[in-house]
DNA sequence: AAGAATGAAAC
DNA sequence: GTTTCATTCTT
């Protein structure tokens, strides 16, 4: 979760440095956005030496294969996101310059500028680019071995779901039973719940892995809770078939005591409900929760079982102090409050079960009401409150009344309206429909797994802001009321939070657990949590079967025995914040913290026994080459956190690269900074001489007629002025190769090649004979390969530049630009060029074609089509005007200069055209 | 949500 | 040959 929080930070500090501030989509509290960027930052370089020694203790194992595995099937919601091509590098490396030179641009114009510039951009540099998304490409297919570009056969999916957006990203592993490759991905994907499970069940994380589950169930199956989600998961006795992480919850509520009511409910709680048990217990506090539980189950008693756990005792040993501790605290709480000492941690607990949880909370009413009892305990509400309103408000329906009905949290789930907003269902639905159908669950709904991933994307970023909170709330406002919390919970609800964040969390998530393993101690109350959350989710959803069944013992995930280290520390902190804080608050943030901690650490070995996955498989199976520069780790990671929703996508790639808590993450961004970022100002002179080059390749002439029909008439529709605005993003867009050769990348390679000299004699343009030139040059590359026939056979892409090129064209003359004029010039020159001189070597024709071109571009208004023919002429009478024009002033004055005199004449000639 | 660009991949 | 989707982000 923490991660997607990140991301959205990094996001939003990213687009400090180039872009422009984020748009709301990705709403991040402020406080997230202040931890996270702690986080993420200073713990980054901690999280990935983490990883590796996590990599090396779990190492070994085939874990590894299975995690790769796991991984590429996590894919499938939020799936790999394709890997950008050169352009889009390049796009994404100048788009924020493209935007600063022309800042009411839209971003449609934007792009095209971008596309100008990359078709003018030396094929050295482009080279460059090439190469990099080569690389990234490689790196990423070696992390996700058997990822599909597009499976087509998914997309008749589309079909299937109606999902709204044709594009989702069908791809990848799809789930799908249908996938080839993807096989072993559709499998894990549809493990990857059960896999979750898996991690939960062990005991210590099994507790924690299931809140955390839990929550994401909530989320995720809202719709599903009150169903049944997952008949398999009923596997344990009465759980439900909800998830196991129900299951989990319930067995752990009902050892809980509490009777009660609703397993379902407790499930979520029991496990909160035990941990703070535990803490409270000071003994009770073990890891074997699901042992225990399960004995539990049949007893009641749990302090006995916990006790009788000892034997796990490591992560007591700590514990209990902490727990005295909050014990302690607690009383004097209690005092105050009604000695809820007992309560008090259990609803603290239960606050962050619920967080975790809850966030998806369905019953405000219910939590309300609860609330109103437990005024007291608002006062945890107001942290919460400040993730998310639903969020607190679930915290005070456990606070209170029980524990027992606790249940909420994970049952809330039903409610997604709380938790899904729209964007979020939408997302939801989207990568529901794309990944997975078919797994999972015949249930009509979508089924429950896609849905808890991306809603666990949702929860996981909840569960980070709330962490957040938490941990502010445990640090510093430990001692500030929470009362204010709810006010907050009230007005600011996590709907902001809720909304999108969390998608890329997941990535994040690493980095956090090895943060936290790293400094959970030394960071406040609430990096741990947010950590501790992150992890959690991390762990579910990364490891999750592959840890369950290998390395980690229950024992360890519960209680990070194996780290025993790390908890004492824990301890410590607790302890500090305990002495620093001194007060209940303090207390209960000691607990949360302890409690996170536990979390963290099991999360922590999960994560570890990811990284370790990871790591091996990529080395394993990946080419040295990417292991060195991309770890596939990264990637996998980067491809879990990622949900199918495109803002995700959008986010992702960044915080990948701001993260950087993948290797490849920041090897990725290391690589994408270190491409070279040209200055839009050459740009603009190539700019320039990009239209004309797109003249070269005039071997649109023919086409443009054909073609600008088309596209004439349905701008015809739209008034003139319109138009023109349109296209006036659009500068003049090369079409040139298209046309010609048919746009194969040797065709505008050559393009490129013969364009260059223009290059540099566009900046020189000011002069006119170059200009000239550089026209005929251009055109003559198109020219040699298709004479006057020209017709287009383009083909997809090249119908699309097609199409653009003839917009293009019209708008070039609507902007009366030189462009423009030069755009329509070029056409007929180049058929003229290629009616004189249909064979011309390429060395030669340039300058033979330079010498047609002029030729051609004086005769050009007489010859071509009929219809067109006017156009054409006076396309060819601006070009000249442009041509002279230049000579005279250079082009970036000279819009004005040769752009009006031009446009006067090729307005109207547009016009004509429209009509037509 | 659509759309602008290019490119790569899967049909 | 065609279609999808990768990124970005405004309208």
């Amino acid at each position: 979760m923490k991660g997607s929080n990140r991301n959205k930070d990094h996001s939003a500090e990213g687009e400090g440095a180039g872009k422009r501030p984020k748009r709301k989509c990705l709403q991040w509290h402020p406080l997230l956005a202040k931890k996270l960027l702690d986080f993420s930052e200073e713990e980054e370089e901690e999280d990935e030496e983490e990883d590796i020694d996590k990599v090396q203790l779990l190492g070994a194992d085939g874990l590894e294969q299975d995690v790769a595995e796991t991984e590429d099937d996590e894919s499938p919601e939020q799936r790999a996101r394709r890997p950008m091509n050169a352009f889009l590098l390049f796009c994404k490396r100048h788009r924020s310059l493209v935007r600063q030179e022309h800042p009411r641009l839209d971003n449609r114009g934007a792009t095209k500028i971008l596309a100008d510039w990359w078709a003018v951009l030396d094929p050295k540099e482009k080279q460059k680019y090439t190469d990099m998304a080569k690389e990234y490409k490689d790196a990423f297919m070696k992390a996700n071995p058997g990822y599909k570009w597009c499976p087509t056969t998914n997309k008749p999916v589309k079909s299937p779901t109606p999902t709204v957006n044709p594009r989702k990203k069908l791809w990848a592993f799809p789930s799908d039973s249908s996938r080839d490759l993807p096989s072993p991905k559709k499998t894990k994907t549809e493990e990857m719940p059960q896999l979750n499970f898996g991690m939960a069940d062990p005991t210590q994380m099994g507790g924690l892995s299931m809140l955390l589950l839990a929550g994401e169930h909530a989320l995720g199956t809202p719709e599903i809770s009150s169903g049944t989600c997952r008949p398999d998961v009923s596997e344990s006795s009465e759980l439900r078939q909800k998830s196991p992480l129900f299951q989990f919850a319930e067995i752990s509520s009902n050892t809980s005591q509490l009777g009660g009511a609703e397993p379902v409910k407790r499930c979520g709680k029991s496990a909160l409900f035990q941990l703070a048990e535990m803490c409270l217990a000071s003994e009770g506090v073990k890891m074997e929760e699901s042992k225990l539980i399960k004995a539990k189950e049949a007893d009641g008693g749990r302090i006995k079982e916990l006790e009788k756990g000892k034997e796990e005792r490591e992560i007591k040993m700590e514990k209990p102090d902490e727990a005295r501790l909050q014990k302690e605290a607690d009383v004097e709480k209690s005092a105050k409050e009604n000695g809820r000492d007992s309560k008090e941690l259990r609803n603290f607990e239960e606050l962050r079960m619920d967080d975790i949880m809850g966030i998806k909370m369905e019953d405000p009413k219910d939590i309300k009401k609860e609330e109103l009892e437990e005024d007291q305990k608002c006062s945890h509400f107001p942290d919460f409150s400040y993730s998310a309103s639903s969020k607190i408000i679930i915290s005070d329906v456990p606070s209170r009344k029980d524990h027992l009905c606790h249940p909420h949290g994970i049952m809330i789930i039903e409610d997604p309206t709380t938790l899904n907003k729209p964007e979020k269902l939408k997302k939801k639905k989207k990568k529901s429909k794309m990944d997975r159908h078919g797994n999972d669950k015949s249930t009509p709904k979508k089924t429950c797994k896609k849905r808890q991933s991306s809603e666990s994307d949702i929860e996981s970023v909840i569960y980070t802001i709330e962490a957040v909170a938490k941990g502010d709330w445990g640090i510093e406002k430990l001692g500030e009321t929470p009362r204010k919390k709810v006010r907050t919970s009230s007005s600011g609800k996590g709907s902001i939070l809720d909304a999108k964040p969390p998608k890329k969390k997941v990535k994040s998530r690493e980095k956090k657990m090895s943060k936290e393993k790293s400094s959970d101690t030394t960071k406040e109350s609430r990096p741990p949590d947010f950590l501790s959350i992150s992890a959690s989710k991390n762990i579910p959803g990364e490891v999750p079967e592959g840890i369950k069944a290998e390395p980690l013992t229950p024992t360890e995930d519960a209680l990070p025995p194996s780290l025993p280290g790390q908890a004492k520390p824990e301890d410590s902190d607790c302890h500090r914040k305990i002495e620093t804080c001194g007060f209940r608050k303090s207390e209960r943030s000691c607990k949360g913290a302890l409690y996170k901690t536990l979390v963290s650490e099991g999360m922590l070995t999960s994560l570890r026994a990811n990284v370790d996955r990871g790591k091996r498989s990529s080395g394993k199976g990946n080419s040295s080459d990417q292991e060195g520069c991309w770890n596939e780790e990264s990637w996998t990671f980067n491809q879990i956190g990622t949900s199918g929703s495109k803002k995700f996508k959008k986010t992702k790639p960044k915080e990948d690269s701001l993260l950087g808590s993948t290797k490849l993450d920041e090897e990725f961004e290391k690589k994408f900074n270190s491409l070279p970022q040209y200055s839009p100002v050459t740009f603009d002179r190539k700019c320039v001489p990009v239209p004309r080059k797109k003249k070269k390749t005039g071997s649109m002439s023919s086409e443009p007629t054909k073609t600008s029909k088309g596209p004439f008439q349905s701008q015809k529709k739209n008034l003139f002025h319109k138009i023109v605005s349109k296209y006036k993003h659009k500068k003049e867009k090369p079409n040139v190769p298209e046309k010609g050769s048919g746009d194969k990348w040797s065709n505008k390679q050559f393009f490129l090649d013969a364009i260059h000299p223009t290059e540099a004699i566009f900046s020189e343009d000011k002069n006119t004979t170059e200009p000239a030139y550089k026209v005929k040059n251009a055109p003559s590359i198109p020219n040699t390969p298709e004479p006057t026939t020209m017709q287009e056979p383009l083909v997809g892409s090249q119908k699309r530049k097609a199409r653009k090129t003839k917009i293009t064209h019209l708008v070039r003359t609507a902007d009366g630009r030189v462009s423009p004029a030069g755009g329509t010039l070029d056409d007929k020159p180049k058929e003229q060029l290629q009616r004189s001189l249909p064979k011309v070597t390429e060395a030669g024709c340039n300058d033979e074609c330079s010498h047609n071109r002029e030729a051609a571009e004086t005769r050009s208004s007489t010859p071509e089509m009929p219809a067109v023919s006017a156009f054409f002429s006076l396309a060819a009478l601006a070009e000249v005007a442009a041509m002279e024009n230049v000579h005279r002033g250079q082009r970036s004055t000279p819009l004005t200069h040769d752009g009006q005199p031009k446009e006067m004449p090729q307005a109207p000639v547009l016009i004509s055209c429209a009509d037509q």
